[in-house]
This record gives C-alpha cells, structure tokens and sequence, in this order.
DNA sequence: CTCATTGCAAAACGTTTGCACAAAA
DNA sequence: TTTTGTGCAAACGTTTTGCAATGAG
C-alpha cells in the first residue's frame, strides 16, 4: 500500500465500515461492527472488519476502548468524553460531562505526572433506570 | 472441590500466587504473575497460574483489570483506588487518592444513574518523569 | 495492464479443559 | 484409601495472516 494516493479508491467496505463507527451512539465491538456492516453489505467477511479497524485505528480515525475485558471501538475526533456502561443492559455510551479536572502536566502524590485519564462510570442508563439495580459486579 | 475444607489444606502454589498478589505494586498480568511464581517454585506451570487466579477471583480475593487491552490482577479489599499507567514504561500502578466524587446513586444528565466508577491515568512513573514525555497513545 | 483490497482458510495467540499422576488427608 | 491439586497437552475462541481471486485505475 503506498502512503497516500492521489485520487482516492473508492473502497466500499472501508467506507461503510467508518460509517457505522460515525453513527454508533458508543463504541462497538468487532461482532457489532461485522453485524452492521452485513446489514448494508451482506457478503463482508469478518477479516476485513478486523483489518479495517485496524486500519482506521492507524489513521487514528478510529481508537480503541477495553472495558470489562471486551475491546471495543469508536470514531475520534469526538472530542474529550468518557464512558458509562450499564450494568442491566450492557451497553456502552458515550458521557460528554467530564467529572474530573486534572490538567495535563499535573503531578499526583509520589510525583506520577499525569497527561491523560479515562474515565468509566458504571451504573443504570435511562432504559433500564427503573430496573431493580444489579450488582457492579466485583471488578470494581 | 467440595465449598469448605474445615482444616485447610496446605496449597503451596495458591499461598504463592496469593502473596505475589499482595505484595505487587499494582495489578499484574498472568505472564508476570507466572514468573514471579516461577522465582519462587521453579515447576509452576502456566494453567496453574490461570487456574489459580481464577479460583481467587471467585473467591473475591483477587479481581481483574483491563487496561489497554490486557486483563491484569490485583489483590482485592485494597480500598478505594485507581491505576496510573506509565506510558514510558507500561508498569501500572496503584493510586489511592481519587479525583472524583461521584456518591453512588447520582444521576447524570441524561438519566445515567451511577453506581460506581473507574478511573486510569496515564502519564510518567516518578521512575521515568526525568524522561522525554511520550504521547500518551491515540487511545484516549 | 498493475496493484490495492477482498474472502477464505490456515495460523497464531491467549485462555481453558481433560486426563493421568502426585501429594495430602 | 479417597480426594484435591498439578503438569502436560489438546481444545477452544478470538484475532491475524498467506494467498489466490477480484475489482479499480
């Protein structure tokens, strides 16, 4: 592959592939991906969803996010978020409050100088509020 | 294995695993875990090691933690704290203070109830904070 | 035509499990 | 003895890669 050509291929699945990323309401894993992408595309292999993102997460177009051991992606470029993963339903959403504010350049006690954070909260979402509320789970 | 012995059986490599748990600096992976077992009892195989942890885990003596992809362990009943992972040299440590307050139960605009939070810095060790600062990685 | 991209199948990787043996009770 | 725990090797699920075929320029 060379770095950049000048006229764009017309890569079909490499586009519908970023699209579906674009209109996730939160990051996706590979299965989801593969079964949105089949949606539009039926005859897509699992390969090229894995190479794909792989490919987008090198053009940083797209990055990845593990939680609760699963890895999941998403689009960037979405600007400074965090994440809430409901413990009834399972799903992930994208949270655009920031509930902690640490410049970067900080130093914590024991003098680790932090330049970045993440954030998970891990609670109901709006769907299953009224559900009888789950144990965290003792990851936490 | 029936649920409780009442005298306890002296399990070499579990009391081992366990206090290479305890003693660590912060959560390790199965791979660090195997050879600081290994330092100790020379045979110890790796399904041990995994079988191990995974008995601890259900025994909430121990619990995972993903980061970046991997799947770490800690010992439990530390109390509340986060990690910091260096991205100079990848160790992850343990933090106690939390910059955070989110009481259980709060909600969040939007109608995420939250239950619990985590939270992972990432930045420079005091071991590598003389050192030139690295991107922290395009995965925040 | 050339060459990037694809699907398929095989390989590689991390983790789990079956089994025969060893050690403890 | 019975029972639990072990190492080894095979099995398993997920992710990556080799390769021949396809499709775009």
């Amino acid at each position: 592959m060379t770095a950049l050509s000048t006229t764009r291929r017309s890569t079909r699945q490499r586009d519908v592939i970023s699209r579906v990323l674009e209109v996730a309401e939160g990051p996706l894993s590979v299965t989801d991906i593969l079964a949105r992408t089949q949606a539009e595309l039926p005859g897509v292999g699992l390969a090229t969803v894995y190479r794909t993102v792989k490919l987008l997460c090198d053009q940083e177009t797209v990055h990845p996010v593990t939680l609760d051991g699963e890895t999941l992606y998403e689009a960037s470029g979405r600007g400074h978020h965090h994440h809430f993963s409901c413990t009834a339903c399972g799903r992930v959403f994208t949270l655009h409050a920031c509930p902690v504010s640490i410049p970067a350049g900080s130093v914590y006690p024991g003098g680790f100088v932090v330049e970045a954070h993440e954030v998970t909260l891990y609670g109901r979402c709006p769907d299953c509020a009224g559900t009888v509320p789950q144990e965290p789970g003792h990851r936490l």
